[in-house]
RNA sequence: GGUGUCGUACCCAAGCGGCCUAAGGGAACGGUCUGCAAAACCGUCUUUCAGCGGUUCGAAUCCGCUCGACACCUCCA
């Protein structure tokens, strides 16, 4: 399979570093507040790429961080921290904010079909595997201590800045925010806090260097490593990572170790962006998943959505999108619900039209995730009267393993309708058997009051939820 | 101020020098089916790729300019 890889700019013929197997490390979410859709697009893309590397048989090892301690608010370095805001605004400690949003991440990513991690870290259970990093980085000469804080200084060593490409002379120093005078270098960063610009830093812990709290990167560094080794095959997150946090991630982590590069692949995620440019936790206004499902949308149709587009461009979202990602996802399921109505099983696919389908979908999912691709290769192999019904019920089980779309679910089906409304549909049917048509329209208008829409067909009718 | 990315038909979105007189989906409209509908199926929305100019035998695809959108240089997916 190919994969773009941010580091080359290219796109790249995958290969692991130990046959078979694939490490694999996704930024995780800060957990003060939900996750918007924008988000959710992130970790839909990782999660089509896990499934993707699974398709082609790698074993993969999947580590994804829940960072629960506090990172600065966008007030640049007067800012209060996250959490803290967050459960003071809620009346809670940091740690139950921290439980209450990691659930609902994980509803979340459950309802739209995203496996979970392999192993799920939290920043806060690894604090020592952090100063353990630290130490090690300052072992070796990269750190100082300014103003209380443990500080790593980039100009130890001689590539900063290449997944981002910084030109570092080029960069407008403190454009946004001022400039910390206790940094050597105003691209250093902090590794460990221990003079809080916070009045009431809620989560502090020892540490060699005095009481506080880690810096903004070193814990992917740490958590990454424990689990995948000072090397591992690829580390996913949104596009924005790029210039700081990963660029950082980078800097400490082949500081600490020596090895290179830390990382083989990098893959990004576009944002998802509206008429307003994109969506985010600190400018306000956001769409989380349950207000869409709130306005009668399934968390599916917005994954349908983000596969409708390419990962790395950036989609539009509106409702006019989503209401045709809904559309079409539900088509495809009704014509799958009928290919499974003639009580076809899925069977191999052996056909020859039917393998040609299977490996159009191949190329495109294995061509840096074409997703766009892929569903279409699925729509017109649906339409495709060359290929048999049981076949069509195979691919689409095939494809899904990507997709997961739960195209092909079986649902407890025929008992849609209390009995009343099924006598109703009764009376129905023997009224159109009388021809009285008059009748048949009333009951047909009654039940789609009470929420059905009648579905006709050979061999009779049923009940539908109106959707 | 610096650095990038992008602008595709009504909407979302592939395509990135010839197989493009532009995939796929949605919406809309027409037809088949139906007692009428719904669903399904078939067809139409397609000489056009922001605009202008250039390179080329050939451009949506390359180059230049203009206009517009977005992102990054703070935390952010």
């Amino acid at each position: 399979m190919r994969l773009y890889n941010t580091m080359s700019r290219s796109v790249e013929e995958f290969s692991s570093i130990k046959k078979d197997s694939v490490g694999m490390y996704c930024c995780g979410p800060t957990v003060y507040n939900y996750a918007h859709i924008g988000n959710l697009r992130t970790y839909i893309f990782e999660d089509i790429l896990k499934k993707t590397l699974l398709l082609n048989g790698y074993k993969v090892k999947h580590v994804m961080n829940i960072t629960d301690v506090g990172h600065l608010t966008g007030d640049g370095d007067d800012g209060e921290d996250k959490m803290s805001k967050s459960a003071k605004a809620e009346k809670k400690s940091v740690y139950e904010i921290a439980e209450f949003y990691t659930d609902a991440f994980f509803k979340d990513i459950n309802r739209l079909n995203i496996s979970k991690a392999d192993i799920v870290c939290k920043a806060t259970d690894h604090i020592n595997d952090m100063i353990e990093v630290i130490k090690n980085l300052e072992e070796k000469g990269h750190t100082y201590l300014s103003g209380g804080n443990v500080y790593f200084s980039i100009d130890t060593i001689d590539d900063y800045g290449k997944l981002a490409r910084l030109n570092l002379d080029e960069l407008k120093e403190g454009a946004r925010i001022e400039v910390d005078s206790n940094k050597k270098n105003a691209k250093d960063f902090v590794l460990w806090f221990t003079n809080s610009k916070f009045k009431d830093q809620a989560m502090t812990w020892p540490s060699p260097w005095g009481v506080g709290y880690p810096g903004w990167h070193i814990e992917c560094t740490a958590m990454s490593m424990k689990y995948l080794g000072a090397q591992f095959d690829i580390h996913c997150g949104g596009i924005d990572a790029i210039p700081v946090h990963h660029t950082n991630e980078i800097a400490q982590s082949e500081a600490a170790t020596g090895i290179k590069p830390w990382v083989k692949y990098w893959c990004h995620g576009e944002f998802l962006i509206n008429d307003k440019g994109k969506m985010s936790k600190s400018s306000g206004e956001f769409l989380t998943l349950s207000s869409i499902i709130g306005k009668g949308y399934d968390a599916l149709d917005y994954r349908y959505l983000c596969l409708s587009a390419h990962y790395r461009s950036q989609l539009k979202f509106s409702y006019e999108a989503l209401d045709s990602a809904k559309s079409a996802r539900l088509s495809l399921k009704e014509k799958i619900k009928a290919l499974r109505k003639d009580s076809i099983e899925a069977k191999e696919i052996k056909g020859e039209k039917a393998l040609e389908y299977k490996n159009a979908f191949l190329d495109a999912i294995n061509n840096d995730l074409h997703t766009p691709q892929a569903l279409a290769v699925m729509h017109s192999m649906l339409k495709d009267g060359d290929v048999d019904n049981s076949e069509k019920l195979a691919l689409i089980s095939f494809m899904d393993q990507v997709f997961s779309l739960s195209l092909n679910a079986e649902e407890k089906e025929e008992t849609v309708g209390s009995a009343e409304d099924l006598a109703l549909l009764d009376e129905r049917t023997n009224a159109k058997k009388a021809k009285d048509y008059k009748r048949a329209d009333e009951i047909r208008a009654i039940l789609l009051e009470r929420g059905y829409v009648i579905k006709d067909t050979p061999q009779g009718s049923y009940l539908e939820k109106k959707v």
